[in-house]
DNA sequence: CTGAAAGCGCTTACAG
DNA sequence: CTGAAAGCGCTTACAG
């Protein structure tokens, strides 16, 4: 095809159709001001050849890389999957492409490796996933080599810096809602570690339903967990044994509503025929338990779909101090019953 | 830095360094041939200006991307990030970065979206995971265009195209030897789909390790089932309700074997007390239930930074006609003994 | 052991 | 509406 035998390049395409390699470039980047009899000749040549420009010749002539970068370190392999769906969907939609690296979070040449990722690749944009993108050097590095950011589901918001999310808060009101609606009053609560936003944001869901039901919030309902299988267990032990246990149990994440379902066979007591679990997340394991577990779904996908938009569309930063617009994206969420919720 | 602002370039290195810009591209890349105190002068100077080439440059000048490409069609979001962590810690190793690519397997543009991402990135391999790994359009695409590929854990290996695995037959032959030397003697297997490699493996793997004991193979204990949850839960019922039930069930994956924990568990069936059962795969969720499964792991990050050996490093490829030699290359598993096994 | 020149394949101003 | 020129920042031959 080309004149060399090797892939054809834009002076082929402009050669065959006649034209100047700008006007090859200019119909290809759609830009406007080209006859559409020009248009569909150099489309039709385009189509003949097989081209594609080759990223790394737009990247270094252009000053953009159609690179999309996603930074991560392992939260949980779940997530990460999810966004990576998402994102690369929508990079491939929008004609970029998305390059991972896993980062430790501690690792002492973070800074190093995020570096020699941004200053070799220069990435158009960044996605940082937890915790990552609450980690201030990583923030800090990037923001000194000027890389576009979007942190995804990030402990605070951050003035200026792009986020998407979810609300928890919310989100565990309604679960919560849930179990009240089927007739639970005694309900109690598994906390997450308090070194993490979710957990007092799904804690406060938890109260704000049982007050807007009027129901008492009892101290002695509400027990600490880490976020893991064992400290679910635990937690659940530890209220299942009261003289009066609860009927209903709001883990505040998958994991620790499956220690719940293991405490609660230990006990011989049956799921959810004695007692309703409902745990967060959506983790692949949730479905795959009996009884398969009530719980939230977080729009990860779609929230990684919107931070590579972000980056794509940029976002309006022509706002009046303060008001943050569409800088900080808040996602709809989803209630998943399934079999560990029952009237009681 | 730089004479004009943005980041520094080679220019202003061999500047500084009082060298020429082919000198400090000699030391970058590691060509022998430079005066020790030339080199050091070079890296100082490099180091002091924090220089890193771009990678655009360096791709369309030298016609390597030193990106590696890593297509995949979930099979499971824990397999794709393993694959993943190990891959982009062994690129980052190597100076590579890993460009992933989520496609539908039977996509009717899929023959498109691989020509976009390999004519436009130029990657310089590319790997496939399962079941892309066996689809003939990819593979044909791939090597129309000239991209040298590894095959993850394909259904079958192909003549000329390196691939990486684990030896199914042997880990279901040690997993079942597990089982035997438990004292099990009635052990029944859960089969996998017909259509995938790896159930007749496992499949063989058990009927090597009840033969080389002497142990009779009854076909009344070999059910059917499909990797999924549903699949095993149904074949325990039928198993379970044998006049003569197993004492043990080895289920060719974890979520079958998740099936089985629910079976029993609906029957009153104690795990391990009265029945042990064994998976494979070591997904997330064996570790997650009670009790924990006892299965095989499969080593995936160690395959991924094979893969990403194989692709930068090359694969002799002056064999004797029919030596594979190391295009086929077979990873250690692990056999992970945890608490839904015992003697019985 | 070191360097000057050409060129990779595009896009960006700048003209017309 | 279209094009000729310059240049992005490196590496590849080719010299010396």
């Amino acid at each position: 095809m080309s004149a060399r035998g090797g892939s054809p390049t834009i002076v082929d395409v402009a050669r065959e159709a006649g034209v100047s390699i700008k006007t090859v470039s200019r119909v290809l980047n759609h830009e406007p001001g080209v006859h559409e009899s020009t248009r569909d000749a150099v489309l039709k040549v385009v189509e003949a050849l097989r081209y594609r420009p080759k990223q790394s010749a737009r990247s270094l002539a252009g000053g953009r890389s159609f690179l999309i970068g996603l930074l991560y370190y392992d939260p949980s392999a779940a997530f990460v999957g999810s966004v990576q769906q998402g994102a690369t969907v929508r990079c491939r939609e929008l004609g970029y492409h998305l390059v991972v690296e896993s980062l430790h979070n501690d690792a002492p040449d973070l800074r190093q490796q995020i570096d020699r990722m941004v200053l070799a690749l220069r990435p158009d944009g960044m996605i940082l996933t937890p915790p990552l993108c609450d980690n201030p050097e990583v923030l800090a590095a990037l923001r000194e080599n000027g890389t576009p950011c979007v942190l995804m589901s990030p402990e605070r918001d951050i003035v200026g810096v792009p986020s998407v999310r979810m609300d928890d808060v919310h989100a565990a009101e309604e679960i919560t809602n849930l179990l009240i609606s089927l007739g639970h009053r005694r309900i109690a609560l598994i906390k997450g570690p308090p070194d993490q936003s979710a957990s007092a944001a799904r804690q406060q869901g938890f109260v704000n339903a049982l007050q807007a039901h009027d129901i008492a919030v009892d101290p002695e309902l509400m027990q600490p967990g880490s976020f893991t299988f064992d400290s679910g267990r635990d937690a659940a032990h530890q209220l299942l044994s009261r003289r009066q246990r609860p009927t209903a149990v709001f883990a505040s994440n998958d994991d620790m509503a499956l220690g719940v379902l293991a405490a609660a066979q230990r006990l011989g007591l049956s799921v959810p025929g004695e007692l309703s679990v409902a745990g967060f997340d959506d983790s692949p394991t949730a479905a795959l338990v009996w009884p398969a577990l009530t719980t939230v779904r977080q729009p990860v996908a779609e929230m990684a779909r919107t931070a590579v938009e972000m980056l794509v569309f940029g976002h309006k930063s022509e706002l009046a101090p303060g008001d943050d617009g569409e800088l900080h994206k808040v996602l709809a969420h989803e209630l998943v019953v399934r079999d560990s919720t029952r009237a009681g």
